[in-house]
DNA sequence: CCATGAAACATCCTATAGGATCCACGATAT
DNA sequence: ATATCGTGGATCCTATAGGATGTTTCATGG
């Protein structure tokens, strides 16, 4: 717990700027899991007065990011349970199954080649920093599956997704892990289905990319 | 605008109450779509702070009930539009129906009973409040769902579902529509699959059931 | 040695006040 | 008459301070 940085930002509202900062210290650990949130520590740290990070927390609350005791105080939201981890999957399968179904059916075809696009950009290799290298790819992964979302044409689709995608995100970061080539080649598959515009074939792909990642991940449990 | 209502209330904290009450006054439309929110009117009319109301202001966008632009203010969420409405409906086929399915394949014998109990209840018809007995059929139509929900045993299912039920309410509140014989007669459709533990004729009844639900609605839109 | 109760502490929660920003209205120039 | 600019008012946003609550510690009795 030692970031005395006092964060000199005014984008439009100070609520809104410690709100994008806190989700960045909690997706990225670096207030980890289960951690006590002291809103008057908080507020020291980021030169600001408590109002706003009280704001800002509850916001981080509707996301699930951190969790509130009445009269006793924040904390980090725990690491999800392996129940809890697979039923996260199975929403993700029932959201991003649809919405890869769909962005094929639907999507115009400038999206179609975003897509494409997407999946074929690769993370540079910079061997002498895995961990910026995994950051670099998670987001990657986010972005691709957020434009595929996007071209579903289901704005409350995609909302669900991205929600989700913040505690894969959370998960992800305590168990890094390597595989990432299979993932890029089932993103192309996708992507090819998609441009395709065959539904089901990207479906399916979604449908097997997804069950592959839940094995990867879910050997962070044993 | 005239609620002249102190209210005094004291569960946990003001900001719960303040949401709790807030988040009440726009599903029954006391606050109008496109209503402008002011913070201090509401601190004062609620006899409480202007804190509290920002806190639970900012935890209602969260919920998409509310619209805020920075250093301007709030305002109460515009009606969906008939394309959100259709995207909305496509969100509830994709998690209602799954809900469904898993509730059938995985509910224990006690909220299978529950599920049929609450479908069997009817609403006690008071001719003389017709604005009264949409409301009750409105809390039982939300309780049958959420039911089934949990009984999924998937709490991220149940929670996406719960967020576009508020929405449903919403639109339903401005164009109340009297079929409720039919909605009764399919919820025992659904009951019955699930306490049979067929999945498949569950999901299929959910889908027939959320299709004439739509068509019902569609109509307010011409 | 363990359980119980009370007091001190830390922290949260709320109210108030002042600075900052945006919007509306009106005046002036073209 | 229209467009532009400046001013006033309303409202939001933030900081500070004090009351309220939960937690912990420590002493006391069994």
């Amino acid at each position: 717990m030692a970031r005395p940085e006092p964060i000199r930002f005014r984008r439009s509202t100070l609520g809104e700027d410690v709100y994008e900062t806190l989700k960045g210290l909690v997706l990225e650990h670096s207030l980890s899991p289960g951690d006590r949130i002291n809103i008057d520590a908080l507020a020291r740290e980021f030169a600001v007065s408590p109002t706003p990070v009280r704001e800002a927390l509850a916001r981080l609350e509707a996301d699930g990011l951190v969790r509130k005791r009445p009269l006793v105080g924040y904390t980090v939201s725990p690491l999800l349970t392996r129940a809890e981890f697979e039923a996260m999957f199975e929403m993700r399968l029932l959201l991003e199954c649809a919405s890869t179904r769909w962005a094929a059916e639907r999507a115009d075809t400038a999206r179609r080649e975003a897509i494409s696009g997407e999946a074929a950009t690769t993370v540079a290799s910079e061997e002498d920093d895995p961990d910026g290298w995994h950051a670099a790819f998670t987001v990657l992964d986010a972005r691709f599956h957020d434009l595929i979302a996007e071209a579903s044409g289901n704005e409350l689709l995609r909302d669900g997704i991205n929600r989700l995608h913040a505690h894969l995100h959370l998960h992800r970061r305590y168990f890094p892990y390597a595989q990432a080539s299979a993932t890029t080649e089932e993103h192309r598959r996708i992507a090819a289905a998609i441009l395709a515009a065959d539904p089901d074939a990207a479906e399916a792909a979604m449908r097997d990319h997804l069950s592959s990642a839940r094995e990867r991940h879910l050997a962070a449990f044993d």
